[in-house]
DNA sequence: ATTTTTTCTGCGGGATCCCGCAGGGATCCG
DNA sequence: CGGATCCCTGCGGGATCCCGCAGAAAAAAT
């Protein structure tokens, strides 16, 4: 058995690779890659079906590395191993997951003793393990309270890219007042209230620029998501030339 | 001598416990924190002039603890130590240091040497050292080719944060109209293109949206800075009850 | 001091956004 | 089948945004 690592600190490499030799002995070789890029070419050359990864690496992203590896080997087992639980994070993870998968997310905050129980559970036992911090973060984003929908959290996002209503109506297949409708849901789950026309309330924030800043002070958008939400609008527009 | 090291990764902080200890054989003291919080407070129960600092950490960002560790003592000596040089990180550092201060700002990805050169030059020889890619962004943000004006910038976060031209206008002392001119300067600048009453072009982008997400991915802006410039904006708010 | 350059400001209009009102179609009950 | 609930869609209007035109004020250059 062979342990794959795709982590761009060094320092935490190194760590991960103690800890992996150290909580399986039964595996016989761990390899290393700074990046996504390297990390899927080693993948794919060695057909390693063991993966431990960050997200967040400078060259190409985890979710990315982790999406191309499993659409070659679905029955690849990651680990995720994270600085943060955004949401952002958490629901690019679940979106890729192949059914049936065994995967984990744990947080790099977590205990040498979880890390290594995790290692054991996904690789050994073919057991899913997620933090609880994440647990928390997907069971509000699925189950819809306090959480948002698919729809929304796309209409988010493409508003977030910057995108016209009208642009939005045409990529998803809907008319401009629809996509005017799920705007205004967005708005009331974000807080967001309205500008209108009263000096009541106040007539401060631009509702959809403020809905796209309280989405990133939550950590429901992060700039890990806009940049595979932009690779996507790129190819998107590309299909799509004008009208 | 004492060095206070303020970092929340307990890695990243053991190495460089031992870094400090082995680059500064006249340091007999080596303090830790990890967040900004407990860094703050430790700084100044020890009146410790010898800091080195993670930038984004979960309790209280790094350029926060900083700005009151500098007013309290402008004479202490910090070096960030930080995984990123986004514009945004190096204007806010910039951006608080006091004047004759001496500091440092080094990458993580930096070599063993670098980090230990850094710290003699910082604490012992009195000399600011800003890593080269660093310096890079600081060149571009503050000459202004490519580079943003403190105005545009300034403009930049408060449609960032959702701002209303006509609220941007009252917090900055302007007339709408000068609003919306800073703002088509810096469309310009970040290269959004006009969606005007054409078809020949896009028409597919709400310019003030599409300018925060490529500020965004640009790495002009980063949750950091936004939060920082939330609590700003709050601060004002309260001011300003409303018209 | 005069010219040049930059920035601020008002006016106006077309495009977009925000959203209440209302009808049509889909699905899920009883 | 009638009713309830949901989402999609068009219409219309007030508010906001984007921006060209152009004069006034301020700053910089000569």
């Amino acid at each position: 058995m062979k342990v794959l690592i795709i982590e761009d600190d060094p320092l935490h490499r190194s760590y991960l690779n103690e800890a992996i030799r150290a909580a399986l002995p039964e595996c016989d070789g761990v390899l290393e890659a700074e990046n996504g890029n390297a990390g899927e070419r080693l993948a794919r050359d060695l057909k390693s079906a063991h993966v431990v990864m960050d997200l967040q690496m400078s060259q190409r992203n985890g979710i990315e590395a982790a999406r191309t590896i499993w659409k070659e080997r679905p029955e690849t087992r990651i680990l995720f191993w994270s600085n943060y639980s955004d949401e952002a994070y958490v629901r690019g993870v679940s979106r890729i997951v192949p059914v049936g998968a065994v995967y984990g997310y744990v947080l790099k905050s977590a205990s040498d003793d979880r890390l290594k129980l995790a290692l054991r559970s996904i690789f050994i036992e073919s057991q899913c393990v997620i933090d609880r911090e994440v647990r928390g973060m997907q069971q509000k984003s699925l189950g819809n309270v306090n959480g948002f929908t698919e729809a929304e959290y796309e209409i988010l996002v493409d508003i977030a890219l910057g995108l016209t209503d009208r642009a939005i109506a045409q990529r998803r297949n809907l008319s401009v007042r629809s996509v005017q409708n799920r705007l205004q849901q967005l708005y009331v789950k974000l807080g967001v209230h309205q500008p209108l026309g009263s000096q009541d309330d106040d007539g401060r924030f631009n509702l959809r620029a403020r809905a796209v800043a309280v989405a990133f002070l939550r950590k429901l958008l992060n700039h890990n998501a806009l940049e595979r939400a932009e690779a996507d609008l790129a190819a998107w527009l590309a299909r799509h030339p004008h009208d």
